[in-house]
DNA sequence: CTAGGGTTAG
């Protein structure tokens, strides 16, 4: 075109910001300067826009000024979009003054700054609250917007009230609440509510799945998945996130592989969140072949796919690999995050490369722009303790310029645990109680590491106070997929409509073990139980409930994939032609998963090999 | 036949 008017100009802006390339949006706007057509009303808010979406905070400050120049300020739409970019940009505060400087506002912008409060959370909430009151007119997506702003905040209670109060109400009203209660709310409240929405939509089956899933109730999520397809819901890429999210949490392989499928055949090809969840979910699975395979096949991978690789190879104690894999992502000049961090010195940990660790940790800063928070704190001290330098975990701590967390102190407290240091470990649990009261778990661990220290008097201490204040620890619980089924077993549950032949075949496997001349240990694990009873707790723990059921219910030589609820540090594989469990398992409660051949049975061998960076539990059987 | 605000996932 010989002379391109502004309205052209202005197509072209809009197209590029709407196929996501605000770069072009700019540079079309830069051109239409240098060809001296003046912009519009209708440029500017594409030009903020593109802005907003770039973070270039000087740029957009400056588009404001051209804004002004030309006298748009005034402008309801230009006013509007540059509330945004400041919320987006800069504060809420330099938004507010641009809201009151307009001198005429409409639903829109009074839902812009209202928004932009609402958006920052917290305390904030005040603020959109006095906007949403003064508003003249409230439109549907300003109550929206309100409803969305206090489950925002957790408060579901008061999400409801303005919910009853709207006059109109969509399915996102709906949906924004269902979200709330699918967060906060028992599944059965959730469920009810869900049921009496007067429309459903993906949104809405998505909401109420990924509570379920978030809330570990992952039996119900995959019921309420199966219920969806039976209505002819078709899930969309998030149903399937959630899904198998849901199947790396409990290790159903099968499960998750039929998604795999499900997607490759839907022809939508992967995106980074849904290739992510993939690589998550293989790993999870101890799959890291597939894993890998996913992993190289995504079109496009971003930081936190990346970080689902080195934490899951890190997770199955691959630590070598994991951290391969943190160089190729720095030679492929991805930029890494703080979860990044936390993955690599994970693996550090796992492998006991203490000088390696620190290293990342002393340079992350200058190298990344990375600060270090509370949890690479963590990192370091496990990193530490795991390898013995306890003094040196406690004077690390001690030098922090961050108040340590519980993840800080327990840390120490479980490599206390591991080297039998009882007045360190006395010291951490002293912080750990102070910092959370109701978790019953630090008392737990005190308990046990005064009885391997035989200091009993102190051990009748601990469970004294520990009666005294009702707490407990947290239950164990394992899982297990057969035939697509997953079930799941606590510590000495008998609700399993097998029960019977599950404790049976215990029973079996434990002669078989104490034949082959295997002791169960006795001095970890339960603290609250009677010593008499001590063995036959441990003889019950949740995993052995959970292999023992595979056993009976599937053929020779199938794999068994058993994952455990509490801690995810260290993957306990089990080589060889044929493995065994059950005290491999009862014994390291830093069991993530394991694999195991159900073949033979009798016990050759009970060491634990650290050796290879690995932890292999060897009893060949 | 040009513009702004509200819901689900790694």
């Amino acid at each position: 075109m010989p002379e391109p008017n502004s309205f052209v100009w202005n197509m072209m802006i809009r197209g590029y910001l709407r196929n996501k390339e605000p770069n072009k949006t700019l540079q079309f706007f830069e051109q239409m300067r240098l060809r001296d057509v003046k912009p519009d009303k209708f440029t500017f808010p594409f030009v903020i826009r593109a802005c907003a979406d770039l973070g270039l905070v000087k740029k957009g400050q400056w588009v404001h000024g051209q804004v002004i120049k030309v006298c748009l300020s005034v402008d309801v739409f230009i006013a509007t979009n540059l509330i945004e970019f400041y919320v987006s940009c800069v504060s809420v505060s330099v938004a507010h003054k641009v809201f009151d400087e307009m001198p005429v506002k409409d639903t829109v912008s009074w839902t812009a700054i209202m928004s932009g409060y609402v958006n920052q959370g917290g305390s904030n909430m005040e603020m959109a609250r006095n906007f949403f009151e003064e508003m003249p007119v409230k439109d549907l997506v300003a109550w929206n917007t309100m409803v969305a702003g206090y489950v925002k905040i957790g408060d579901v209670r008061v999400a409801r009230k303005v919910f009853d109060r709207a006059p109109v109400k969509d399915i996102l009203t709906y949906n924004t609440l269902l979200g709330g209660y699918a967060k906060y709310c028992e599944a059965e409240f959730v469920l009810q509510f869900f049921n009496e929405m007067p429309e459903r939509d993906v949104v809405s089956w998505n909401s109420v799945l990924g509570g379920l899933v978030q809330n570990k109730r992952i039996n119900e999520a995959m019921l309420f998945f199966n219920r969806m397809q039976m209505e002819n819901v078709k899930p969309n890429m998030v149903t399937l996130v959630s899904v198998l999210s849901a199947c790396g949490q409990v290790g159903a392989l099968d499960m998750g592989k039929w998604v795999h499928t499900y997607i490759d055949r839907s022809g939508i090809g992967l995106n980074a969140i849904v290739g992510t969840t993939l690589v998550d979910m293989y790993c999870k699975c101890g799959e890291l072949e597939s894993a890998q395979h996913v992993f190289n096949c995504m079109p496009s991978r971003d930081t936190v796919t990346w970080n689902a690789l080195i934490m899951g190879l890190s997770m199955n104690g691959k630590s070598k690999e994991a951290m391969k894999v943190f160089l190729r992502m720095q030679d492929e000049c991805v930029m890494p995050n703080e979860v990044t961090m936390i993955a690599v010195l994970c693996a550090c940990s796992h492998a006991g490369l203490v000088d390696e660790g620190r290293r990342c940790f002393d340079t992350m800063h200058q190298k990344f722009g990375i600060i270090p928070k509370l949890e690479h704190y963590g990192c370091i001290v496990d990193l530490l303790g795991r390898a013995g330098l306890l003094n040196e975990a406690y004077t690390f701590i001690e030098s922090m310029p961050l108040v340590p967390h519980t993840g800080v102190w327990g840390a120490l407290l479980n490599a206390c645990k591991i080297y039998g240091n009882v007045e360190l470990a006395e010291c951490a649990s002293k912080h750990l109680v102070e910092l959370d009261p109701q978790d019953g778990g630090y008392l737990a661990a005190m308990s046990n590491i005064y009885a391997n220290a035989g200091k009993w008097d102190n051990v009748a201490e601990v469970r004294k106070l520990m009666k005294a204040k009702g707490i407990r620890k947290l239950p164990g619980c394992s899982s297990i997929e057969i035939d697509g089924e997953i079930h799941e077993f606590g510590v000495e549950e008998k609700i399993h409509p097998r029960s019977g032949e599950i404790y049976k075949m215990i029973e079996h496997i434990s002669k078989l073990l104490s034949l082959a001349g295997h002791v169960a240990s006795t001095t970890e694990v339960f603290f609250d139980v009677e010593d008499e009873e001590k063995e036959k707790a441990l003889f019950y723990h949740s995993e052995k409930l959970a292999i023992a059921f595979g056993l009976i219910a599937t053929d020779k030589g199938t794999t068994l994939r058993v994952v455990k609820n509490l801690r995810v540090l260290v993957l306990v594989k089990i080589t060889g032609d044929a493995a065994i469990p059950m005290n491999a398992l009862a014994e390291s409660n830093a069991t993530r998963k394991f694999c195991i051949k159900p073949s033979v049975l009798a016990v050759k061998d009970n060491v634990l090999d650290r050796s290879s960076g690995e932890w292999t539990r060897k009893l060949v059987l």
